[in-house]
Formats: structure tokens, sequence, C-alpha cells
RNA sequence: GCGCCGGUGCCCGAGCGGCCCAAGGGAACGGCCUGCAAAGCCGUACAGUCGCGGGUUCAAAUCCCGCCCGGCGCUCCA
């Protein structure tokens, strides 16, 4: 049984189905007006996790993921590089589907609804709720009334009095609002800036409807499982939910939220501007992207972590250790189609997985079971096949390729030089064997010899 | 200020009442293997105050109280 942590109680439960073996899952996507960063693949990754772990458990997932193509920022930058939205958009999406998608291997969204395609879903929406009284109108746009909705700060565990100091404290209050908490679900349009026409006058949605409209479209009422950053809990979560509520709809039952990045311990964001790029990681050294993977993997999704160069090197290292074990798998010539995996591991890795996704563990189990295999391999045991098997099995359910850095066959000149070396060595001329190593090191080559020869690897 | 979450070895990081003299990864050291390496395996040293101080319990890294330090949220944010 799969159990996650739930935001809104609090606690670890049971995930529990709707349509049981089906898991509907909405995870907040992102606004496309610039390059994603670290903290954009943490979150993106969190639930590209949760996906895969739940199909290689047999269930049958749907994934949905919106696409926010029209906001302020996506609208200064327009403004600023006299483009139009539209473009900014598509632009800033296409960057960001190459570094998560083609870069970094995540799984598509089975759905990726934008925001400008349900303008007319949201405005239906909105008028359900002008109509029964929880939202109302008036020159500025259209409010949500807050203090209707039935524990409306659960997520967060404020109540109404709470959150409305916050509110007066931090931001001014607007004097068009009933209450400094009620939140707009349609802004009114304003001079040179995109609009849609509506019942309340032109204008565009609010932040928060966008993710109602579309989750409750695309997965139905009731839907299982809805995800996002720790930073997305409030305003956004617990605005989607209420909104949700004020229309009479049961939204979803289960809330996840990945913890932020850090970095010299502040959180990594696009405000304070201290955050890398997903394409600078990945020019820096070509096993950045599976190491970044194992790296978060190493450590739970919802504690707060820091990325730096040196946990970078250190997760490559880890990265080159698999790829050691499947080099020596595929010297060694094992057949690892009809090898059974190993129950102990598997049994290991499913319950690390199904308490709140205990990734950490779950590759500790990984790592068991190559040290495991690497000794089975170098005692010739027949249980070798199956414990490579089953290391190839449990990180291909995690998302992390092994022995995929780069294609050591096919290359005549360095199997030249190898066979070469290897001659050199047969005929106990070490100098000479030595010296094409070397040459072979130059080139960024590295040999390894095994009892059934020598396999070479870049570096 | 209010709310939430953390502080575990040289580094990253699991564990959250007994299986813990604390997983896994990285780095280090010794042995085996190797012509020598690399990779691998075996072993060792690192945590003996698991931020600090009290308490509960037969039993606490794990629960409770207080304190110190750090992070996040309080309507831009993944």
């Amino acid at each position: 049984m799969i159990r996650l942590y739930d935001t809104l109680s609090g606690e670890i439960r049971p995930l529990e189905l709707r349509d049981p073996g089906k898991v509907s899952l909405y995870a907040c996507g992102p606004t496309v007006y610039d390059h994603p960063h670290l903290g954009h693949a943490r979150q993106a990754f969190t639930y590209d996790i949760v996906r895969r772990y739940l199909e290689w458990s047999g269930l049958e997932v749907h994934h949905v993921a919106n696409v926010t193509d029209i906001d302020d920022n996506i609208i200064n930058r327009a403004n600023r590089e006299g483009s139009t939205e539209p473009e900014v958009a598509k632009v800033w999406k296409a960057v960001y589907d190459k570094a998560i998608f083609d870069d970094l291997g995540m799984l598509r969204p089975h759905d990726r609804p934008h925001a400008t395609e349900y303008v007319q879903e949201m405005v239906d929406f909105i008028q359900t709720l002008v109509d029964n009284g929880s939202a109302y109108a008036n020159d500025s746009g259209v409010y949500l009334r807050v203090h209707a909705v039935e524990d409306y700060g659960g997520q967060v565990h404020r109540t109404l009095d709470d959150l409305r100091e916050g509110a007066g404290a931090r931001v001014e209050v607007d004097g068009n609002k009933e209450d400094p908490l009620d939140f707009a679900l349609w802004k009114a349009a304003k001079p040179g800036e995109p609009s849609w026409p509506s019942p309340w006058g032109d204008g565009r949605p609010g932040w928060h409807i966008e993710c109602v409209a579309m989750s409750l479209d695309v997965l139905g009422d009731g839907f299982d499982l809805h995800g996002g950053g720790t930073d997305l809990v409030f305003p956004h979560h617990t605005n989607e939910r209420a909104e949700a509520i004020a229309a009479g709809r049961e939204f979803a039952r289960h809330w996840m939220h990945n913890a932020m990045l850090n970095i010299g311990g502040e959180k990594m964001s696009k405000s304070l501007g201290n955050f890398t790029t997903i394409q600078a990681l990945l020019d820096e050294h070509p096993l950045n992207g599976r190491a970044l993977r194992l790296l978060l993997l190493q450590t739970h999704y919802r504690k707060t972590m820091e990325i730096n160069a040196d946990v970078m090197a250190q997760a490559r290292g880890a990265i080159e250790r698999l790829d050691a074990m499947a080099r020596k798998a595929d010297g060694a010539g094992l057949d690892l189609a009809d090898a059974p995996l190993d129950d102990a591991a598997v049994a290991a890795f499913r319950e690390a997985m199904d308490d709140d996704m205990g990734t950490p563990e779950a590759v500790a189990t990984i790592f068991e079971t190559v040290r495991r295999a690497n000794a089975a391999l170098d005692a010739e045991d027949p249980a070798a096949p199956s414990l490579v098997a089953t290391v190839f099995d449990l990180a291909g359910a995690l998302g992390i390729a092994i022995g995929t850095a780069e294609e050591a066959d096919g290359d005549d000149e360095i199997d030249g030089l190898v066979a070469a070396r290897t001659a050199a060595r047969e005929a106990k001329d070490f100098a000479e064997a030595d010296r094409l190593r070397d040459e072979l090191m130059a080139r960024g080559i590295v040999v390894e010899d095994t009892p059934n020869g020598p396999v070479w690897h870049r570096a």
C-alpha cells in the first residue's frame, strides 16, 4: 500500500484512489517566460518520480501539468522585448521542454493544458461563484469571499484571523476588496495588456482559477493527487482549494509539496537571482544530468537541500559506480533477459518507496544490490544475472539510466589501440602496453581489464 | 511578529521509541585481485554528547518542555 504525506491533513496516509488502479495526478507546471532553473527541475522531477513509481507498481497514471502562458511576467517580457505574449510563451516553453524532457529525461505529462486555451472554462467557473454568492465583482475585477470558505487556511494551519494579520501587516490593503484576504478571480483589463471578454468586462483570469478550471476539467471532480513546490501552498493552492469548495466541487483528495532548493543557504529563486539554470549545469559536465537525478533521489523530496559543485561531483562518482557495474556485466556477457529479479532487493525497494516516496533508502537498496552484483560477477556466481537485472530494473523505476553516458562500441580507432595494448601485454611488453594506455588516457579513454578481456569507456 | 520545517561522521544524507555501538553515496586508509594500474571485493578509521539543557520511559537520534542556530511561508515564486 502506497502512503504519502498529505499537506492538508499534515500526516502520512494511504493514497486512496477515486478509481481503483488509476491515479489522477495534477502537478503545477511552469510559467514560461525565462530559463528554467534547478528549482524547477526539482519540482518536475518530484512528480516524475511519483509517476514512474506508481506506474512501476502497476497503476495507470493520468499525469497533467499546466502551462501558464499568460501572467505579469510574460506581459512584462513581451513589452520589454517589443514582442507579444504568445511569442514569449512559445519561445520559453520550448526552452523548458528541451531542458526538462529531452535533457533531464522527465516523462512528458499526458496532458498539458494552456491557460489561454481555458479562458472560457474559467469564466464559466467564476460565473458559478458569482451566482452562488461566493464572489463579487467591482471595477477592478471579481473577487472570492474567503470568509465563506470553511477551513480556508487548512493547508497552512492558520485561522482567518491569523492570515488577516499577516495580510494587513505585509501588503497594502486593496480598498476594492471586502476583506483583505479576498483574492482576484478575474482582473479587469489594463491598457496595453491582453484581455478576454467576460460578463464583468474585458480582463484576464487570476492565477489560481487557471489550475482549478483545468484540473477539474481534465481529471474530473475528486481527482487523486495535486502537487507543487512548498512555496505554492499559500496562496496558490490554498486559493485553488477555496475556489473549488466555494463552487461546491470536490477537489484534490491528496496534496503533496516538494521542498525548496537552497544555494548558499538561501532559497534558489528568480526573485533573489541566485539560481543556476538547468542548461548551465548540463554544460558543466556530461554526467550532470544523471548525477542531478541521483542527487535529488538521495535526499527526501520534503527536505530542503543544497546544491553546489561539491555535491554534484559526489553524485557523479556514484553514477560512475553504476556504470562500472554495467561495463563489468556487459564484459561478462550475461543474459539478463530471463533473469528473475532478486526478491529481497525488490521487497526492500518497494517498502522504502511505499513509505512516502522513500527514495534515499530505495537508492541505498540499489547500491547494496550493486555491491552484491559485483561480488557475484567477480566470483562467477550464477546469481549474477539476477542481481544485475535487479539493479537495472529498480534504477529504471526511478528513471536512472545506467551505462548510457556514451556509446563505447563502434570506434575502430580506439578499438585498435586497445587491441594493440592487449597484444603487447600478451607479449609481456609492458612498456609498450603502458604507453598505449597513456595514449588512450590522453584521449580521455579509460581501459579496465576484466577476466573477459579489456573494456573501455570515456572518462 | 505569527505559522511550518530542519540541525546526524571529513562531506552529502537515511533513520523518527527497542532490529542503531546509526543505511547508502562521496572522500580517506589497509588487504585481496592486477605485470603495474583501473574497476571490483573484503576490511578499517571516522557519529560513542545524533545542536544545547532538562524531562517521560524498562528502553530515545527517535516522544515532551525550554533554549540556540538555519531555512521556508505570510498574496512574484517550483
